[in-house]
DNA sequence: CGAGCAATTGAACGCTGTCAACCCGAGTGG
DNA sequence: CCACTCGGGTTGACAGCGTTCAATTGCTCG
C-alpha cells in the first residue's frame, strides 16, 4: 500500500534513505542512532492526539502519516501529509494543535523529545537541520494555503497528482520516460479532508479529469497521468509552472 | 493607523516591546543590537519581492506587514500577517516564495541575514528563538488552513475579529472589561486576500454580522464586538473554543 | 447471506464569485 | 466654490461551483 516503498526493509535510520541522518556528521549520527527507536504503526493508528504534549519527534521511514485538525462538528481537515523522509513533531514542550495518525501502515524512526533536544547543545547541526525542516514545512503550508484559497477542487486535485508524481520521481529515475503512473496512498475521505472539500466532489473531479483524457483511472488508487501538460495548465500555481517548463525541456531534449 | 501603537517611539530594539531581544541574555542582546538597523516603510512599500533572495531578517516594531503570493492571473493571496513582535525572513539562503510588503506604515528592526546567522554559533539561544518563531508561524499557518478549507466567509471573518481582539488584549489589560473595540489595520482588499475571498464578500459578511447584532460598525476600520459569544460560536474552530471558555469564566467570575 | 465500508452518481439548494452600479471623501485644478 | 477624478467601500442581480442529501454499486469480512 505504500506509495513509495523502499527497496529493502530498514532496521534503523542509518540508511541513506534517512534524510535526517544522511546530512549529519558521524558523531551526531551515532548519538541519534543510540536514542532512536523504530516503531511500526497500522493504518488508522494514532501517533499523537490533538492537544497532547509532544513527547516524541521523529521521521517517517515508510508509509504516510496525516496531520489533522478536528472541528467541533467532527469534520476533519488534513493540514499536511508526512511522506517517507519527512520529520514530524515539535521540539518544544507546548502542546500540539494537530493530531498525527497513520494513513497507511507506517514505519517510523522515533526519538524521545527531550533526549533529542538535549543533543542540540552538543550538535548544533541537528538544530540547524530541524530549523530547515520546519522552514520547509512552513513553505509547503503557505503553498497549500494559496491552493485552498484560490483554486477550484479540480485544480487542487491536479496539483496534488503532480505533487505525487514529483515525489515518486527521485526514486524512480529509470522510468522517467515511461508512463507516469501515480499511486494515491490515501482513501477518498482523506483526499477530501486534505483538499478541503467533500468525498463527492473528489469523485466528480477525478471522473471529470478522466472524461477529459487528462488521466486514466487504473483502479481507485492508481492513475495514469495521460496529459501532464494539461494537468500542469490546470494546476498552474507558479510552483507547478516550474514543473511544466522542466517537462517541456525533457520533451524537447 | 497602527492597530497596536506603542506608547513611546522606539529608537532601537532593546525596548521591552521587542520580543526577540527581551528573552535573550545580555551579551546576545548586545551583539544583536550592534548589527541591527531600524528602518521605516510607508504603506504599500515592498520589503522583499517574491522569488528574491532573503538578505534581511528582522522583527516588526510597529505597523503591519503582509506576506503574500501572487498567482499567474494577478490574484493575490495573503498567507500571513506580521504584527508588532513578529519575526520575519528565512534564515537560509534559499529564495523566498512569498513577498513581504508593508500593509501600513511600519517600523522594522532589521539584521543582515548572514551577520544574523553568524551569531548562531556564538549564541545558540538566538537560533532557539528563531526555531520557536518559525514553529509558531507554522502553527498559525495550519490554523489558517483549517479556516480556509472548512469555514464560510462569515465564519472566517468572525475568527479574524476574535484574533485581532486577542492580539490587542495583552497591551490593553486595564480595558479588559470595557467595550471590546477592535481596529482592523488593513483595507478591505487585503482583508479579502487574507480570508481567501473577494472584497464584495467581505463587505456582505460585515454588514450581515452587523444586522445580526454581533458587531457594531463604528467606521470602516473600527468595530465594536457586541456579541463575543455569538462570534465565537460562529467561528468555533477549536482554537476559538478556548476563547469562548475563557470568556464565560470571566463573565461567571 | 447480511453488515459495513469505500466509491460513485444524481438532484437540489445555497454560498460566493462576477459584473455592474453607486456612494463618499480626498485631492486637484479651473 | 465647483467640477472632476480617483480610490475605497457598499450594494444588487445573477450564474456557477460545490455542499448536502439520497441512492446505488462493489467489495470485504464475519
Amino acid at each position: 500500500m505504500d506509495a513509495v516503498s523502499l527497496p529493502t526493509p530498514l532496521t534503523n535510520c542509518l540508511s541513506t534513505q534517512c534524510s535526517l541522518c544522511s546530512t549529519l556528521s558521524e558523531p551526531a549520527r551515532a548519538e541519534l542512532t543510540r536514542i532512536s527507536r523504530i516503531r511500526n504503526f497500522d493504518a488508522g493508528e494514532t501517533i499523537l492526539a490533538e492537544a497532547e504534549t509532544f513527547e516524541i519527534v521523529g521521521q517517517v521511514l515508510s508509509g504516510v502519516l496525516r496531520m489533522q485538525k478536528t472541528l467541533f462538528d467532527g469534520r476533519q481537515q488534513i493540514v499536511g501529509l508526512l511522506m517517507p523522509g519527512d520529520l514530524f513533531g515539535h521540539v518544544f514542550a507546548r502542546t500540539s494543535h494537530v493530531a498525527i495518525e497513520a494513513a497507511t501502515e507506517a514505519v517510523l524512526c522515533c526519538y524521545h523529545r527531550q533526549s533529542f533536544e538535549a543533543l542540540f547543545t552538543q550538535f548544533p547541526e541537528i538544530e540547524h537541520r530541524m530549523l530547515a525542516a520546519v522552514t520547509e514545512e512552513l513553505d509547503a503550508a503557505q503553498d497549500w494555503m494559496l491552493l485552498l484559497a484560490t483554486q477550484t477542487v479540480t485544480q487542487r486535485m491536479a496539483t496534488f497528482f503532480l505533487y505525487l508524481r514529483r515525489k515518486s520521481l527521485p526514486l524512480d529515475v529509470p522510468h522517467l520516460m515511461g508512463p507516469p503512473v501515480i499511486e494515491v496512498p490515501i482513501c477518498r475521505k482523506d483526499l477530501a479532508a486534505y483538499l478541503g472539500t467533500t468525498v463527492e466532489s473528489v469523485c466528480r473531479s477525478i471522473q471529470q479529469m478522466a472524461r477529459e483524457h487528462l488521466i486514466r483511472i487504473l483502479d481507485p488508487h492508481r492513475f495514469e497521468l495521460v496529459d501532464i501538460e494539461g494537468l500542469a495548465l490546470l494546476s498552474h500555481a507558479d510552483e507547478e509552472f516550474r514543473d511544466l517548463k522542466a517537462y517541456r525541456s525533457i520533451r524537447a531534449g
